[in-house]
DNA sequence: AGGCGATGTCATGGC
DNA sequence: GGGCCATGACATCGC
């Protein structure tokens, strides 16, 4: 801070007398005393000045040089890339494949005649590099500057720097003899040993530039290392370490091997430390949760990994918390460093009410409260919800249900210490408690709260009473298994009763909605049956209306048949029969009869 | 303020 | 006998 705040201001003499003291009394200041000098750092910022003017200059004349280079490349119309123009006979000449391509490039330029003598770039960079601004070529060699146009850049790629040794990069003024060591250290690499080897050995042959320039003699190696693929050594520095020149480069010699060896090398760092890892991150380390997440039916998606880690941080115990548990228990809540304190703060259940106490105890509403004994039912526990504090609001009426129900009190936790206990931790909440009997039951904001608090009624009670299981986990685990979870963790009477009373009222929960969607779905169901009886009684009615017509019409073509038929017949003398004194019948055997109407009545009269 | 639907819960019976 | 399920009945909440 007081670096950055000090140099704005002009010191006065008793300041910097003050921070001399300081200095020697060995009090770090977090800076030099160079900072607080303020001819001292004019000094540093004309030399940076002036180093900026050099680069400027040395920035011109490598745009030059990269336009002649320029002029030297091939248009490959394959491709569209350019390439640089080798003679046949060198190309063929290129090392095997797992040569690294820098060398192979390096003999093609040294020994192109068109292009710049390696003498000629080799000088060139000694002109360029031997500023012993060391900031500048240290940053240069390390690849560390981001910026773009240094002209140190030449030398490294920026995937280099894994390579440097560490020590360079803090230096503030580095000189030649660091350079020597970084290249010391560089060299000692095998695979670039291999490399420099097989390069010595070439550039041998063609010049003698090594006896003649000490200068890149030291350099060579590097040179050598990261020149340009192109054939004009005398590209230099910035676009030999752009990105774009290290693409053109594996673009441009695709014969020469293999991806290059610094390519290789670099891109594997970042894999490492950034890349996409992350989803195995999560799987990595926390199969244990993962696993669990399986077994508990309970997914839990490592999505990110800070949420990895928050499940992380709370699952060592291997306890099948889900998210949400997590959630709650980290978030300010008691347990996080309770144990069984809280247990004691907050016995609850309202087993004591239904499932574990007497039969008289069973129903709370309808026993218990109605005559007026110490019971408590939900909607009681919700007043004191709503009426004491939150962290409290079991532990009244689970210590009072406690104490009329003997059966669900732990040894160490017995109802007259939680109330004690409890009395003893929260004594404002007498004043509230006192309060219920004056206040109106309800308020919105009661309400309101009530509501919120009645959307994980159960999970609020395990949270009191530090179950440390989901209740989804209590309510959907098969009863072996939930057995199995019950014994494998330690929990007190009233813990127990909990979660037996979760994991019955959340199946009756269940049951009761599957009930009304029956119940729905049956009357749906008898709606549409009633639907259809009613359409089918239309029909039928439809039916018996044309039945009748039907019949009435067939009686009336039997009638007239009938007479037709009759009218047809004669008696011995020719005359027709009367219809009143005979009738037509027929029998079952399809005989018809004429038989006389008065005679059957009188046969009817004498039978 | 009361009606009404939705929902949770309890008691009970059956399997 | 315990657990689960189905269901009627009741309480509560929100509209």
């Amino acid at each position: 801070m007081m670096e950055i705040e000090l140099p704005k201001l002009t010191p006065s003499q008793q300041d910097m007398d003050m921070i001399d003291i300081l200095w020697k009394q060995d009090i770090d200041l977090g800076a030099g005393r160079e900072v607080f000098d303020f001819s001292y750092r004019q000094k540093e910022h004309e030399l940076q000045r002036q180093r900026e003017l050099e680069e400027e200059k040395r920035r011109q004349v490598l745009l030059e040089q990269e336009k002649a280079l320029l002029a030297q490349l091939q248009l490959d119309e394959e491709t569209g890339e350019f390439v640089p123009r080798l003679p046949p006979s060198r190309q063929q000449q290129q090392p095997p494949a797992d040569t690294p391509a820098e060398v192979s490039q390096n003999i093609g330029f040294t020994e192109d005649g068109d292009a710049m003598s390696f003498d000629e770039c080799m000088e060139l960079l000694a002109q360029t590099f031997p500023l012993v601004e060391a900031s500048e070529t240290a940053s240069t060699c390390l690849g560390a500057s981001p910026a773009p146009t240094g002209s140190g850049q030449l030398v490294m790629a920026p995937e280099q720097p894994p390579l440097i040794p560490t020590p360079m990069l803090p230096t503030a003024q580095k000189t030649w003899p660091d350079l020597d060591e970084a290249w010391t250290e560089l060299l000692s690499i095998p695979e670039l040993q291999q490399c420099l080897n097989m390069q010595m050995q070439e550039m041998t042959e063609p010049s003698d530039y090594l006896s003649t320039n000490p200068a890149a003699e030291a350099q060579d190696p590097s040179y050598s290392l990261f020149m340009p693929p192109l054939a004009d050594p005398a590209v230099t520095q910035p676009e030999v370490c752009s990105t774009e020149f290290i693409g053109n480069f594996e673009v441009n010699f695709p014969a020469a091997g293999p991806a290059s060896l610094l390519s290789q090398m670099s891109l594997k760092a970042p894999d490492m430390a950034v890349g996409g890892n992350t989803g195995e991150y999560c799987e990595m380390f926390y199969p244990d949760l993962l696993g669990t997440a399986k077994a508990n039916e309970t997914p839990q998606p490592c999505n990110t990994l800070s949420g990895g880690v928050c499940q992380v941080t709370e699952a060592p115990n291997n306890s099948p918390l889900k998210p949400l548990d997590l959630q709650e228990l980290s978030a300010g809540d008691p347990f996080k460093i309770g144990n069984s304190d809280m247990a004691v703060e907050f016995p609850d259940s309202d087993s004591g009410l239904s499932l574990d106490a007497s039969p008289n105890m069973s129903s709370p509403e309808k026993s218990a409260y109605g005559d007026g004994s110490l019971g408590f039912s939900d909607s009681d526990m919700d007043e004191m919800e709503s009426n004491l504090g939150s962290e409290s609001d079991y532990s009244e009426m689970f210590s009072i249900s406690l104490t009329t129900s003997n059966s669900s009190g732990s040894g160490a936790n017995t109802p007259t210490s939680q109330q004690q206990k409890r009395k003893s931790k929260h004594p404002k909440t007498e004043p509230a408690e006192a309060s219920v009997h004056s206040t109106p039951p309800f308020t919105k904001d009661k309400a309101k709260r009530r509501s919120e608090s009645r959307l994980s009624r159960d999970e609020q009670r395990a949270r009191a009473l530090q179950i440390p299981f989901s209740t989804d986990l209590i309510i959907n685990l098969p009863v072996d298994d939930f057995n199995e979870l019950m014994s494998k963790h330690q929990l007190n009477e009233a813990q127990l009763a909990l979660v037996r009373d979760i994991r019955r009222r959340g199946k009756n929960k269940v049951a009761a909605q599957n009930c009304r969607k029956r119940k729905m779905e049956n009357i749906v169901g008898l709606e549409y049956d009633l639907d259809s009886l009613k359409e089918e009684r239309e029909r039928l009615l439809r039916e018996k209306t044309e039945q009748s017509s039907s019949l009435r019409q067939m009686k009336q073509q039997l009638n007239s048949l009938y007479l037709e038929v009759f009218g047809m017949l004669r008696d011995e003398q020719g005359r027709p029969y009367s219809p009143a004194e005979y009738s037509l019948q027929q029998t079952s055997d399809g005989t018809v009869f004429l038989v006389p109407r008065v005679k059957k009545t009188l046969v009817k009269s004498d039978g």
